[in-house]
DNA sequence: TATTGTTATACTCTATAACTATA
DNA sequence: TATAGTTATAGAGTATAACAATA
């Protein structure tokens, strides 16, 4: 007997990871729409949520160019989600840092998504398991910089 | 003792998922990229490079609006990757089907993505049960319609 | 010189709405 | 009427290159 599955290939789990995370994505959009966020607005929100990070911090953290960053904490901010902050030690830096109205929006889209059915697809082990091969996998995608 | 990871929430998991989501969906453009392909362009080819499938079809397998599969399959089939067939049962219908030209392009790019390290993280046996894990999800999530 | 952030540009993806041609 | 596909539109994300301010 092989194993429960039908032995997928390499590419097969790829596919269906790109496919998994997509659909994970487009629910956290539906999430955060009824906010006025979109789902870029919502990774950045979540970065800078507890720590103020520098516009090329975000920008690494999310493995995307730094001029994207100026776009999306602009519009954050014009929401009053987040409000830029010269660093006190590098003029150069702008450290971002969520405001009180940002982090209830972002409570709110998180209520939401810890309601999500998917994750009660799982028992508590099974979550626990895959939470620990998907940090074992990440170091080793494109978005390795990414942190948190 | 809880376990071997400490208890992430639910909310974590799906943040981490869509992270991880995400970097592969990039390094499926990586590959692609030399091609003048992109990740969604990777996609559709993927969806039809067996059997054709009709735009709408497409649409409910990637969980999009159908208008955006017509700007996709317009630069595939200029691409000369795939070409448009009006069904003979239904000449509403239009199939969209994998040219030899673009089932070899799909398939150096699966090449490349079957040589990704990140797959090697984990060994035959864990990539069985994160398949099954990502399967069992997989109808819950807004991607739903998405049957490959 | 190197780095941080921004701007300008061009392209792709995205949803909505209106349109056509078929059924 | 209803459905399949397209077009038009507007907005958001993306990378590249060039720029100003600062180190």
């Amino acid at each position: 007997m092989t194993a429960s599955v039908s032995a997928p290939s390499k590419v097969e789990l790829l596919e269906l990871l790109s496919s998994v995370g997509g659909a994970v994505c487009q629910d956290f959009a539906a999430a955060a729409s009824p906010h006025g966020l979109t789902h870029m607005q919502v990774r950045v929100l979540t970065h800078v949520h507890r720590d103020p990070a520098s516009m090329r911090g975000i920008a690494e953290a999310l493995a995307c160019d730094a001029s994207n960053i100026t776009g999306i904490v602009d519009r954050l901010e014009a929401a009053g989600h987040v409000r830029r902050e010269v660093s006190p030690t590098d003029r150069r830096v702008k450290n971002v840092i969520a405001t009180d109205a940002g982090r209830a929006v972002l409570r709110a889209i998180r209520g939401t998504m810890q309601a999500h059915v998917a994750v009660d697809t799982l028992s508590a082990e099974e979550r626990a398991l895959l939470h620990g091969l998907l940090e074992r996998m990440r170091p080793a995608l494109s978005g390795a910089a990414a942190k948190s």
